[in-house]
DNA sequence: CCTGAAACCATGATAAC
DNA sequence: GTTATCATGGTTTCAGG
């Protein structure tokens, strides 16, 4: 799929507010409503846009702070170390990276007194690097 | 304002796909349609529902590699650093954290050669720590 | 391949209860 | 909270460029 220069420009406004009506993002973009609409329809259909959701604010609901936790499992633990992350809601995010460590996560709690009993069951398997996370000021841009 | 369970289904379900139309949303949660939607509005105006967005799949837009880096600027070099972190798109994500590193980033690049060059400013001003990610087993996800 | 207009229909908002 | 009604907006279709 090709992606041109009003592709972005629709991205863009979508990402800010999915909910826009296509003819006032047709406006916006120069084109047509039609036009508009069959660009989003194909834009989903080739799955550069995965899927409308909604961005939440955690601390409103109850998960006022959030941590980035860096894994190393030790030898022979690192499916059970990764199925243990995918089994905890209170993960947010789980990259496999390179390097010294080999998960990075971020996880949301409701209080710094429930830190450790969710990386707890780690420390047999695992060793840990935690950052409180004290603000993000950037929080899923895209890089458009 | 109080979250209940129907409220955190209702972001649950806004969360896999949120153009769900509203009467298909209330039949889930056991709820008629306008009351469905006087929770969503309400979640929204109280900020617990931040916005509705759509999650793009960086990797067609052009961007397959990500990284993400830890950030110790060198003293005196705090607010630049940051200024230049939310000056360059490719940051994804910048995260202020305690313990050994000052922040915590993402970025998304076209290819293993864009590393380089984006990272490079930063070199004067700051120790950086990068980390490919191989692949993300968990996105985004809400921990209700 | 686009625009613009009109018809149609799904959907959100509203009113009355 | 519900149900019934209204109005908005998305989709499709067409004619024209």
């Amino acid at each position: 799929m090709n992606i041109d220069e009003k592709d972005r420009l629709i991205l863009r406004h979508l990402g800010e507010d999915a909910r826009m009506p296509v003819r006032e993002l047709a406006s916006r973009v120069g084109l047509s409503g039609p036009a508009t609409g069959e660009r989003i329809r194909r834009l989903e259909a080739s799955g550069v846009i995965a899927r409308f959701t909604v961005e939440l604010d955690l601390a409103k609901l109850g998960f006022p702070l959030q941590a980035i936790v860096r894994i190393k499992p030790r030898p022979g633990n690192l499916h059970i170390v990764e199925d243990m992350i995918m089994g905890e809601p209170r993960f947010l995010d789980c990259d496999k990276v390179t390097g010294e460590d080999c998960f990075v996560v971020r996880l949301a709690v409701r209080s710094i007194a429930d830190l450790d009993p969710v990386l707890l069951p780690f420390h047999d398997r695992a060793e840990t690097n935690t950052a409180i996370v004290k603000s993000s000021p950037l929080k899923a841009r895209n890089p458009l």
